[in-house]
Formats: C-alpha cells, sequence, structure tokens
DNA sequence: TACAATGTTTTAAG
DNA sequence: CCTTAAAACATTGT
C-alpha cells in the first residue's frame, strides 16, 4: 500500500498527537516487524516521552521524542497507521499502540514486512538521499546517481531508493506512463531530462493530493487505505491500473501487464514505446 | 485451489 | 565489479 504520498500521509495522522506525551505503550511483541528491536523493552523507551515532531523520507517515518529517542516506521507492503480514541481493544494486527494525552496511535500490519526500530542518540535522516521533490534534485545530482547504470532497466532505477525515495510500484508505472516509455528499456535508451521531469510531476503531484486528502478528510474519517483510491485524478494511470480491463486514461488503449523488474507492471502498449 | 498483492533483503547466477 | 532472477518473509482476497 504504502508508497511516498501514504507514508506522508500516515505521518501526520500520528502527527496528531505531537506536544503530547506517551502515557502508555502496548505491543504485540512477537510480531515480525520488530526483529531488529527488543520489542518488550518499547514501554520503557518510549513512557513518559514527549512526541516533540516527525518526519518523512521516502517510505520511511521517523518519530522525535524527548530524550533524543527517534522512533523509525517502515509500512512494507500492508502497514497502516492512524489514531483512534484512546483505550480501545486491540484489534487483529495491530502491532503497536502509543497511548497519548488525547487519543491512541496505532499502528497495523497484516503482512509485516514493515519495520519499526528504535535508536538514542543518532538522527538516522541525516545521511539519507536528497529526496526527487527537494530543490537540491538537481538535473546534475540525478545524472550524478545514474551514470554508469545504462545497461538497468528504467523501472529498477525508479524503484532503488537510493535514488528514487519513496517511488514505488504504481508511482514507477505512472513515471513511465508520463514519459511514453516502456517500463522495461534500458537507462541508456532514456532521456534523462524527461525522466526526472515526470519523477518530479508524480513525486510533487502525490504529495499535492495528500494535502488535499487531508483537508477534505478533516472530520470525516479519512484512513491511509482509501485516501490515494479517490484522491489522484481520473487521469493519472493510478486510476486505471488494478482494474482487469482498465484503460489508457490519454488513449483508452486496454492497458497491459506484464512483469518488469520483478513487479507487475501497467502499461500502455499504444503510448509507450520500447 | 492457486496466485497475486502499492516492499525489501538475501542468495545464487550470469 | 555489475546486473538479474528467484526466493523468502506473512496474510488476505479473488
Amino acid at each position: 500500500m504504502p508508497e511516498l504520498a501514504e507514508v506522508e500521509l500516515s505521518r501526520r495522522f500520528w502527527e496528531v498527537a505531537r506536544g503530547e506525551s506517551v502515557e502508555e505503550v502496548r505491543v504485540h511483541a512477537g510480531a515480525r516487524i520488530f526483529r531488529e528491536i527488543e520489542a518488550n523493552r518499547l514501554g520503557e523507551w518510549l513512557e513518559g516521552r514527549v512526541l516533540e515532531g516527525s518526519r518523512a523520507h521516502g517510505k520511511r517515518m521517523f518519530f522525535e521524542f524527548s530524550g533524543e529517542g527517534v522512533l523509525e516506521v517502515h509500512l512494507g507492503m500492508s502497514g497502516r497507521m492512524f489514531s483512534r480514541p484512546q483505550g480501545l481493544a486491540l484489534e487483529k494486527h495491530d502491532h503497536l499502540v502509543l497511548g497519548m494525552q488525547s487519543c491512541d496511535l496505532v499502528l497495523n500490519d497484516y503482512r509485516m514486512f514493515g519495520k519499526v526500530v528504535w535508536t538514542v542518540g543518532e538522527k538516522p535522516w541525516e545521511a539519507l538521499p536528497t529526496q526527487v521533490q527537494e530543490s537540491g534534485f538537481t538535473q546534475g545530482y540525478f545524472e550524478g546517481l545514474v551514470a554508469g547504470r545504462k545497461r538497468a532497466v528504467l523501472k529498477a532505477i525508479l524503484l532503488d531508493q537510493a535514488v528514487c525515495p519513496g517511488v514505488g510500484n504504481w508511482m514507477a508505472d505512472e513515471v513511465c506512463w508520463r514519459m511514453g516509455v516502456y517500463p522495461g528499456v534500458r537507462m541508456g535508451e532514456v532521456d534523462l531530462l524527461k525522466m526526472r521531469k515526470e519523477l518530479r510531476f508524480v513525486c510533487k503531484g502525490a504529495l499535492r493530493h495528500v494535502a488535499d486528502a487531508n483537508e477534505q478528510g478533516k472530520g470525516k474519517g479519512f484512513s491511509p487505505g482509501n485516501y490515494v483510491e479517490r484522491v489522484p485524478p481520473k487521469r493519472w494511470l493510478f486510476q486505471h491500473r488494478w482494474k482487469k480491463g482498465g484503460r489508457c486514461p490519454r488513449c483508452a488503449a486496454e492497458l497491459s501487464r506484464e512483469t518488469v523488474a520483478g513487479r507487475t507492471t501497467a502499461w500502455c502498449e499504444s503510448c509507450q514505446k520500447a
């Protein structure tokens, strides 16, 4: 589920409790998402700490707590985060609940490909690559990253988190569709000016839709599982790619499906050339 | 039933 | 050194 935009929206859902302290931590300690830490110590690490701020980078989120602690969350394939009224019983696949002063912050993940990490005394976001939507993602920076990868498949580069943080399967397809290029082409054949332009369009556009979604969703129970399904415009490939028999929003041809770079890929044979 | 699902990592192999 | 394919992870829905 979660790519750049959904990750950002998830972060905002927890951000509602900024400035509050953690009163109680509930964990499903055996869950695989805690494979890198001692989950049953999360209580001693977090209780009494104040959620001071948060940030997202690509598909990663960092929540900063008083006393130098940072809780990192990655949603994997099926992770969801939201807030809800305090004290409700754990539901199936709720693995972490932070009982705050005004609400409970919940992390739910049934496939558990995501992860939770706790670090102290480090700022794990400082060594990360520039994000596509940032001003520092210049043509020169971008071309430096992909130099020497002329034989790599385009879609594989788009999915590489060191190059395009936050881009996942649907965003990669969206970029290729906007480029008018088949996702399986080699990087040596790609117009890098166009690639960066469409990458930035898709990343910035998706993030703008999140802001819209957050606004529209006030008081309406907007959730991370449904926002992206209704927010991106009908003219994005996104709205058509999942349905069998879905058609290209540009030329109405039926979309094709194929595995490219190891992932199911939707593309339009008439608009996207090899 | 069998397969696929918006992710990442590891392993093996070319 | 570089790329790639496949498998693994765990659960649900078609």
